[in-house]
DNA sequence: AGAGTCAAAGAGTACT
DNA sequence: AGTACTCTTTGACTCT
């Protein structure tokens, strides 16, 4: 139904304008529509769409039914059609094409503007006002459809930059563990013998050496020395998470990872899991990002590793 | 038949 | 109060 036809209605006279083509791309499928401003022939409320065939033929009531309609329903019919109440008719392709360019030019519709558009058109300003109101919210509804896909772009290449961090990441912890465990096989023999100092250090019965294996994986082959916090000056150390319990399998919640240091500092990696939720955890992640860095190591930081217990990586470094 | 589109109506709201 | 707007819904119609 396109093209100047209308679906219904008991007023049919022309839309003429008698020096002025609605459309420019006025087509045979729109019966070459003009658009009269004596529009006096839309009396209702409705839209009271008038025609006229611009050769000159008349489509003066009965006879423009008679073109799409009337012949396949005869007389009785259309006389039955014409008394129905009035049905809601789109509006015709020039009609629209002409409110298009009007709503391009600005999509609010000051009064006297829509009087002269609804006499260009034939319309009632209702109409007019009307057809404004559903053009702008299918605008709206555009716009935001745009504004969903660039943000929904915008996140997409987020995601892929925090995926590519995270992968970064885990590349970085990977070498820093090999370089760790390289350099400490290296001064093994050092390391022992400050071990052996620190046990020494350490209150009775409070020493534990850690084994080699934490979370029955195995881990830095190395020796480390333990002591219970409470064999130290708190003021010594500085632990991020001290709540939590995952440091060291079977070990205290607040015993710390020593390494001959003057202080020492620990702290969790939230280890993302994006098989299970990728992009709430994604989201979190971005969230919680800041708080990653939160931990700073002190400027005369000086060493620093990477434990993996309960399954949960431990940072920690010391100097 | 059901989904989609469009003109229009109605309720609620903001502004003068 | 009057007007014009947005938002939601309705009903007619088209399309697949």
């Amino acid at each position: 139904m396109e093209g100047g036809r209308v679906y219904g209605g008991s007023n049919i006279s022309s839309i003429l304008l008698p020096n002025q083509r609605v459309s420019s791309s006025s087509t045979a499928d729109n019966n070459n529509l003009l658009i009269s401003p004596s529009s006096s022939a839309f009396p209702g409320s409705r839209s009271m769409v008038n025609f006229s065939d611009a050769s000159g033929f008349n489509f003066s009531g009965k006879s423009f039914f008679r073109s799409f309609d009337y012949e396949e329903n005869g007389d009785e019919d259309f006389d039955e059609y014409l008394r129905q109440p009035e049905k809601k008719r789109r509006l015709t392709v020039d009609q629209v094409e002409f409110l298009e360019r009007s709503f391009e030019v600005e999509n609010k519709l000051e009064p006297q503007r829509k009087v002269q558009l609804a006499k260009d058109l034939g319309l009632q300003p209702r109409q007019v006002a009307i057809w404004f109101q559903n053009r702008r919210a299918r605008w709206k509804t555009k716009l935001l459809e745009k504004d969903y896909d660039s943000l929904k772009a915008s996140y997409d290449t987020l995601k892929i930059n925090y995926e590519n961090l995270l992968k970064e990441t885990e590349k970085l912890k990977t070498e820093v563990l090999t370089l760790t465990n390289q350099h400490l096989l290296n001064g093994e023999e050092v390391e022992n013998s400050e071990s052996l100092h620190l046990i020494e250090q350490c209150p009775t019965q409070t020493q534990q050496l850690i084994p080699n294996e934490v979370s029955g994986e195995r881990l830095l082959d190395v020796t480390a020395v333990v002591c219970k916090q409470e064999s130290f000056n708190s003021s010594n150390s500085d632990v991020v998470d001290t709540d939590s319990p995952r440091y060291i399998n079977g070990l205290h919640s607040s015993a710390l990872l020593m390494e001959p240091a003057n202080s020492s500092h620990v702290f969790e990696v939230d280890q993302p899991d994006l098989s299970q939720d990728e992009d709430e955890n994604f989201s979190k992640n971005m969230y919680n990002s800041s708080k990653l860095e939160e931990p700073n190591p002190p400027a005369n930081s000086c060493n620093y590793g990477f434990l993996a217990a309960e399954d949960q990586p431990v940072w920690f470094w010391s100097c």
